[in-house]
DNA sequence: TAATAATATCGAAGAATATAGATGTGAGGT
DNA sequence: ACCTCACATCTATATTCTTCGATATTATTA
């Protein structure tokens, strides 16, 4: 199983927060640089560095350095492993039925 | 598109705590009422409710009340919603390249 | 119907996270 | 060399989340 709970944890963050689905939105049509996103999110330069390095940390997103810019765009491996993992933690492997508490 | 990033940040959220994928896994194998799972993790009871609720909301489980105990188990239908959204904000449209900042 | 068992809800405290402003860094341009 | 631009890091604060103990609720049992 890849399942370290508490590491997993960390890709399946880079989805829960608004501002980092608004990323993924914008990065669905190529590559961006940072300054790019921020126009289109209006929150300022600081948070977007923050919450691009909680996506990029996740493997979900790479950057690419050139120059002044950076930039960034979804990660094939990192999003593959992404849907692996939820279907790992959604997959039922029996269908037992339980009886309660009291043995 | 599905896309409503502060509604689907709840999807998300269910598979962004330690506990709640530890509960997944024990769901893996079939339904189990709420002390079982109280059992295997080491939480309170009421520590685990919140966790519960945060499951059955986000879709991805589904309870079951019968007498005293609610059983819990994964939800097909849900998961397979939270696979899709995954897949949704990863999928690559196109491929091009920004060209940074200076117009 | 009183007692108990299983679970949910409430309220408070602490931990983690998001945000913004200030400052640091490194690449280019002058 | 100096200045500016794009971005990262640091620091402080606000907000959100986790946890727990106490209490409420609902079903069963005596």
């Amino acid at each position: 199983m890849t399942q370290n709970n508490s590491l997993n944890e960390k890709v399946f963050k880079a989805f829960c927060d608004e501002n980092r689905l608004a990323v993924l939105q914008l990065l669905c049509t190529g590559e961006k640089c940072a300054c790019r996103l921020q126009d289109a999110l209006h929150i300022g330069q600081s948070t977007l560095s923050h919450h691009m390095k909680i996506l990029t940390e996740s493997g979900v997103v790479s950057a690419r350095k050139e120059g002044k810019w950076t930039y960034y765009s979804i990660c094939k491996q990192g999003s593959t492993k992404a849907a692996k993992l939820l279907d790992e933690y959604t997959r039922v492997v029996s269908e037992q039925r339980d009886i309660g508490c009291a043995q």
